[in-house]
DNA sequence: TTCATAGTTCGACCGTAACCGAAGCATTCG
DNA sequence: CGAATGCTTCGGTTACGGTCGAACTATGAA
């Protein structure tokens, strides 16, 4: 018995209702505050503030105290990559409520999951950098190549920067609407805010929606499918 | 608000102790009755009865009725990928009380996850695989080259009857010990089997441990690793 | 200094859900 | 046919945890 950590704990943690509102909120991967939170979970601010102690505590968040104000975020990938694991079984399984919203259809298409480009032109983005040759995957690890550098280089995403971080440069992760990875890391995240620099997408307000202008659409399928999708 | 699919719902379901203990049982991949998994949380039967019925209705769970017993087993890999998951959260961020006790060691070293080869053994074959070109990455479809599926086969593996079922093939497993991948799929469940079935390796009955001989071991590196690990 | 805003702590309330005993079905065995 | 076993349903108890009001601390602005 009892082999194996304590997954119940930390599964309790996201199992309630406004923690789970709030984590679904931070997923669009900007920080916010507690405040911020409580009225996206629809509690009042003292109950929001023992809820983030909470998670806080269970490893779930990174805090950042900034004058009067505290920033909330998750705490990591893993963390994101849990959430949309289990959006994936909820999806699924859960109400079959899956009535394809308007909403919903957006969320498909292209949505931020955390910090990096998820959804349909998420995977599709990392398919062709498989493809290309731009990324390699030897087991777990995602490397990579050379020309990928190249290319992203190229792209206005400041490699050297990135490198000299200590966060994982590539990371895989699943997507629950389409059932198949995309790219996470701190290049994913670099990926996508020189995205937005570029003009190329912008993302919604208080929603995990990416919204792409026309000629941002065609400049990605241009020179990120580059014709391999 | 309310964008996304209803997480809460399930992790709470995950959340509560019975249940978790429950799921984490199910884990060695066995079906269990539904005694057998009341006396595994520690719970009386009718409880357990509750649990089970919100479980399967959820969709976590797989129910075979057989005569006067009801097998229950986790309803896909899906489900264990999540549970991994949350363990890998759970064991850095959670209780610290990542003692490695012996049961612990030996699990990190080779355990079942669900129903194929996990831990540090498992993420090694799996990068064997990749190595040697038995395995293809491209987006998230990982998928068997055609010499992998002749060393399958030699290994004495029945690929045409894996093939001709509609689970998946190959899917990717993360490891919460190892933090890299394993394989899961149909293919690791069968890969798994035969070594059970050649006598290189033997479940510990009621846990997840999975103990090598001495010469089952030794096979296991000139016949899996082959020299690339 | 005084006021306003952000967040926390305390205490009390209340609802939900986990739990078990007992009784009720269903299936198998003698 | 009983008797035994596996599981479920019902009813009632209990406790844990989410919730808010009110009072408190801390930071920043007037």
């Amino acid at each position: 018995m009892k082999e194996g950590p304590d997954i119940a704990r930390i599964a309790a943690l996201i199992g309630d209702p406004a923690r789970a509102n709030m984590l679904t909120a931070l997923m669009t991967g900007k920080a916010l505050t507690a405040t911020e939170l409580a009225t996206e979970a629809g509690i009042t601010g003292q109950t929001a503030s023992s809820h983030l102690s909470k998670m806080d505590e269970g490893g779930l968040l990174r805090v950042l105290k900034q004058g009067r104000h505290k920033y909330f975020s998750l705490a990591n990938d893993d963390v994101a990559s849990v959430l949309e694991g289990l959006m994936g079984l909820a999806a699924r399984s859960g109400h079959l409520r899956t009535r394809t919203g308007p909403k919903e259809a957006s969320l498909r298409k292209a949505r931020v999951c955390y910090n990096h480009l998820a959804g349909d032109m998420g995977t599709r983005m990392f398919d062709s950098f498989l493809e290309r040759g731009f990324l390699k995957v030897s087991g777990d690890a995602l490397d990579l190549t050379a020309q990928g550098g190249a290319f992203m280089q190229g792209f206005g995403v400041d490699m050297a920067a990135l490198r000299s971080g200590k966060a994982p440069l590539c990371k895989e992760c699943l997507d629950w609407s389409a059932r198949r990875s995309h790219l996470a890391g701190s290049l994913g995240r670099a990926i996508l805010s020189r995205m937005e620099e570029l003009g190329w997408a912008k993302r919604t307000q208080g929603s995990r929606v990416v919204t792409f202008s026309r000629a941002g659409e065609q400049k990605f399928r241009s020179e990120i499918l580059a014709g391999t999708g």
